[in-house]
DNA sequence: TGTACATCAGTGAACGCGCGTTCACTGATGTAC
DNA sequence: TGTACATCAGTGAACGCGCGTTCACTGATGTAC
């Protein structure tokens, strides 16, 4: 191919981060750069013209991945027009879904990358990025003003049952289990308030 | 050394499945052959003469970390002299400790292992004894024949706190959210019945 | 607007390295007499 | 109980392979005139 547009240049790149964002949440942060160049097709060679390394990339990638789960929000509280205990019980449904289970490239971040992102260094960007996103979901999650009983730490831990369920889920699937799991989090989640 | 006695051979077979599944449970599956012969003491080409493959390894080490798990709650229950809520709470208060965070090697395999069992084949051994291993954790953390408002699948739902709840606070160990997590999933488990 | 040339995104071969695994070898252990 | 020999757990060098990364090369793009 040789040269290519400035604006080609910057649309690759952009979708070598989409992608990797994608493989990263559904294989883990191990995806080869070769494997992954590949997907966004084009060659390995080209990685280093774009990142200065393949840690970068991950930073990144774990940074679009939070990005676009804050705008994933952000349009579901409008969607509901600031009803928030309508948006958090579709999120809830959404979340707790066979769907959302099978398909971890397209969803949460936290539940995807949270063991990279642990096993990573405690100084590198993509923790930074992860725990700032773990403090937004929670905060989406908390309960209204309007409710009462909200005392902040409420949202952490509802945000610890969504998330661990289907974590678990994914784990178990082959099993009836997985199921089950996804059912008794959204009865505890739903019927508790 | 070249030969050793049968009695030998079978410490340190022994010894190398210990050492594998508190590797594997600090640092993920993909520990090498090699880093893991070397901590038990021995040189990585004796691997193969007492293992099939690295896969069976994984799935005996899994086996091995759960068998540990469960007799530690068997212990526990037998401690609180069969009270159940009293051995429930003990066993909640150690989980949600920054000394369980911080030592995934000793600490729950549903926990740590999660991840691995999830990338790894439907079909693999390591998955069916993890399945396993949460369906008897949730059997203990179930509510006791006494209490009411037992369905059974609050345990699942209660397991999924606890075990989401110890997950993300490694991801964000380094931020005060890290302790946070832990506070207020314990808060959430311990008032709510 | 047209020409001449420098730039640099992308290519594909190559690098050193660590991985899982194999293998010829060692020599104390276990066994047969 | 003592001797002769087969066994086999452990050693360390070597295997093919895929990894992250580098590099000489290409040729359309962007720029200077």
């Amino acid at each position: 191919m040789s040269r290519v547009s400035q604006a080609q240049a910057e649309e690759n790149r952009r979708r070598v981060v989409d992608t990797a964002s994608r493989l990263f949440r559904e294989q883990g942060t191990q995806v080869s750069v070769a494997d992954l160049m590949k997907a966004a097709g084009l060659t390995h060679g080209a990685f280093y013209k774009q990142f200065a390394s393949k840690e970068a990339l991950v930073d990144e990638a774990t940074a679009h991945a939070f990005a676009e789960l804050a705008r994933r929000y952000a349009v579901e509280l409008q969607q509901y027009d600031g009803r928030r205990d309508a948006a958090q019980r579709a999120l809830i449904d959404a979340y707790l879904s066979v769907e959302h289970r099978d398909d971890a490239a397209d969803g949460c971040p936290v539940a995807a990358l949270a063991v990279d992102v642990a096993r990573g260094g405690e100084d590198r960007e993509a923790r930074r990025v992860y725990t700032e996103g773990v403090l937004d979901f929670a905060a989406f999650l908390a309960p209204g003003e309007d409710e009462e009983g909200g005392e902040g730490g409420d949202g952490i831990a509802r945000l610890c049952t969504l998330f661990g369920a289907l974590v678990l889920s994914r784990a178990t699937k082959g099993s009836p289990l997985s199921e089950e799991i996804l059912t008794a989090a959204h009865a505890a989640l739903t019927q508790a308030r």
